[in-house]
DNA sequence: TATGAATGAGCATTCATTCAT
DNA sequence: CATGAATGAATGCTCATTCAT
C-alpha cells in the first residue's frame, strides 16, 4: 500500500532467490543435476516447493541461474588479479586463485565441471566456457609475454591444461591427490616465489 | 525341432550384450548417465525395453558393464606398452596411446570423465580410478628413471595432470583446442621425438 | 492471496486419503491385493495416481494403513462391548456384532481374511492377527465363567472356530449359506436369547 | 517313426505336466497366485519357461488345473470314505481324514483357502465350490440319520463350519492353535471315540 | 518335445510443474 | 509473496507370452 512496499518486497525477493541458488549450487554439486530434485532444494533452501518454479520457472532456468551466479564470481576475481601492480604479481595472484578455489570451493569447481561435460545440454554452459576461453590469449598473453617468460602462447596453453587437470583430479582424488607440489612446481617455473601479492 | 544348442544361444546373448552396450556407451557419453533412460538405449540398440534388465538386470549394472569394458580395453593397452623394448619407447607409446585415445575413443573419454566426477554414486567407479591411481607411481617411476628423466616423482605427477587436463579439454573444447601442441610439447620435453614404436 | 492455513491443509489431506483408503478396502477386498493395481485404485478415489505414493509412500503402506483403520474398528467395538452392563449382555453383544460385520462388513471382512492367509507377506498382519488370538483368552474366559458357562476354555475355542468358519464361508458362499441358523444356535446354547443388549 | 513313439510321447508329456503341476501347487500355496512367476515355477519344476504356457496356454489355465487335481484328490477320498461299513465308521473317517488333510496337507489346505477367497476371479473354483457345497446335504445328511445324530441338518451346518474354521485357524495360526482339542471335542460330541476305521 | 531369447504391456514410483488459496 | 496438494508424464523394472530353432 505504502510506497515501500515495493522495495520490501524486492528485498524478499532477493533474499528467497539467494537462499535457493545456494541450496541449488550445493545440491547440484554434491549429487549432480539430475540426481537433485526441486522438492530437496526447497527443503534445503527452506522455501515451499512451488516457489522454486515461481521465481526460476522451469529446473534448467534454475541450472542456468547459478551458472551465472558461478561466471560473476568469476568476473569479480578477474577485477582483483587486474589490480596487482606488476605482470608477475598477476600472475601469481592467478594461480594462487585458482588452487585455491580448487581446494576450497570444491563445490563451484564441482558443479562446473560437471556442467562443462555436459556442454551440449546446457546452451548457457557453451556459450560461457567457449567465450572464457576464446578470451584468454588476449588477456593473458600480453601478461606471461611481460613478465618474461618464453614461448608464452605454448606456456599459457600448458597452464591452462594444467590448472583443469589439477582442478578435476582434485574432484575425484580428493587429498590423495598432493596439489601443493604442482603449485610449487608452477611458482618456481615462473619464478614467482618472491613475487608480492595484495588480496 | 530340436532346441538351440548352448553355444548358439551363448552367441545370441554376447551379440545382444555388445548391442546394449555399445548403444549404453554411446548415449551414457552423450548425455549422460540420469539423462539417459533405459528405453533410449533400446531404442538405440534396436531391441526391446525389456531386454536391458534382462541382462544387466539395473541400470546401474549395465554402467558398471560398461565401466568394466572400458577398463579391460585400457588394461590390453597397457600389455601393449609393455611390449616396446626401451624405456623411452614405452613412454612414448603410453602418450601417443593417451593422445589418441582422446582423440578417438571420445566417447569412452567423455564417460569415465563424467562417471569420475560423480565417483561418490557409483562404487565401481571409485574402486577402478584408486585403484588406477595409486598403481601408477609403481608402474611408471621406473620407466621414467630408466628414460634418464629428473624429478620422476614430479615429472609424473605432472604429466598425469597434464593428460586429465588434455582429456577434459577436449571433451569440452573439441577441436577448438590445440591438442597436437601439447603432444609435440611433452614428446620434445622428454626427448622422444626419434624414438621408434612398433604398433 | 495468503497461503491456505495449515487447518485447511490438514482437512485437504485427511479428505484425500479417506477417499484413497476406502477405494483400496474395496478393491484390495474384490480382487485381492497383487491384482489391485495403484492405478485402479486412484481411479475409483477420484484421484491422480501420483497421490497415492505421495500420501502412502508404498503400495504395503497403503495396505498398511487399511489394516490400521480395520483395527481402530475393531477396537471401538470392544470398547462399545464392556459397556454391556452383564457378562451374558457382553457375550450376546460380541456375537450379534460379529455376525453383523461378517454380513455388512463384508469388504473388511473379506480384506482381512485374504490378508490373514497372506500372514507371511504383511509383518503387520502378523503382529495384529497374533495379538489379537494371544490376548482372546484373557479377555474373554472370565466372561465365559461369569456367564455360568461350563468347560470355558474348550468352549472359547470352538466359538472362535465357528465365527471364523462362519464368515469364511459368508465370503465364500454368500447368501447360499444359512448364517442366522448358525447364530440361534450360539445364542441357544448358551441361553442368551432373552438377553438384552443396548446399543 | 515307430509305433510306440507316440506312446512314449505321452509318457513324456504326463512326467512334464506332473513336475509343473506340482512346483505350481507348491509356490502358488506359498506366496499366492500373483507372487508367482511362471518363471519360478518353472526353475522349481526343472523345465524350460516355455514349456508351461505350452501345455497349459495360460497362466489361469495353470491355476485351474492345478484346481482340477485337487478335486481329483477330494473325490479319491471320498471313495476312501464309502468304504466305511457303518455311519459312524463314515463319519470318524470324514472328521479324520479332514483333520488330517488340514495338517499335513498344508500346501492343497492353504492353496483353496485363498483361491476360494478369490471365487469371483476363477470361474472353475466357484463352479467347483458351489457344487460340492449343494451335494453335502444329500450325501451327509443321510449318514448323520443313520449315525443317530439329533437335529441332522442344523448338526451339519455346524459341521462344516467348524471345519472350515479349524482350517483357515490352522493356516494363519500354525501350531499355536491346538487342534486336536476341537477334533476331540467332535469325535466325543458324536460319541466316535470307540469306532474302528480302516485305511 | 524342449529351450530360452525376445517382446511389450503393465506395474509402482518419482518428480517438475500448476494452481487455489 | 508463499504454500503445499494435486497432476500426469516418464522412469526402471517385471513378467506372461511368443517363437525360431
Amino acid at each position: 500500500m505504502s510506497p515501500r512496499s515495493s522495495k520490501q518486497f524486492e528485498e524478499i525477493r532477493q533474499a528467497s532467490q539467494r537462499k535457493i541458488l545456494d541450496a541449488a549450487l550445493k545440491l547440484f554439486a554434491e549429487k549432480g543435476y539430475h540426481a537433485t530434485s526441486i522438492s530437496q532444494i526447497a527443503t534445503e533452501a527452506g522455501v515451499a516447493k512451488g516457489l522454486i518454479p515461481h521465481y526460476f520457472k522451469t529446473k534448467e532456468g534454475l541450472v542456468q541461474a547459478v551458472i551465472e551466479d558461478a561466471v560473476a564470481h568469476g568476473d569479480a576475481l578477474f577485477e582483483k588479479m587486474m589490480k596487482q601492480p606488476t605482470a608477475k604479481g598477476k600472475l601469481r595472484f592467478v594461480i594462487e586463485e585458482a588452487f585455491s578455489m580448487i581446494v576450497e570451493e570444491h563445490e563451484y569447481n564441482k558443479l562446473l565441471a560437471s556442467l562443462s561435460l555436459k556442454i551440449d545440454q546446457f546452451p548457457k554452459m557453451r556459450e560461457v566456457v567457449m567465450g572464457k576461453y576464446e578470451g584468454m590469449p588476449q588477456l593473458f598473453l600480453p601478461l606471461l609475454q611481460e613478465a618474461g617468460i618464453p614461448n608464452p602462447e605454448e606456456e599459457l596453453l600448458l597452464l591452462g591444461v594444467i590448472l583443469d587437470g589439477v582442478g578435476i583430479q582434485h574432484i575425484v582424488l580428493g587429498d590423495a591427490m598432493p596439489i601443493e607440489k604442482i603449485k610449487d612446481y608452477l611458482l618456481k617455473k615462473y619464478d614467482l616465489e618472491q613475487v608480492e601479492i595484495k588480496h
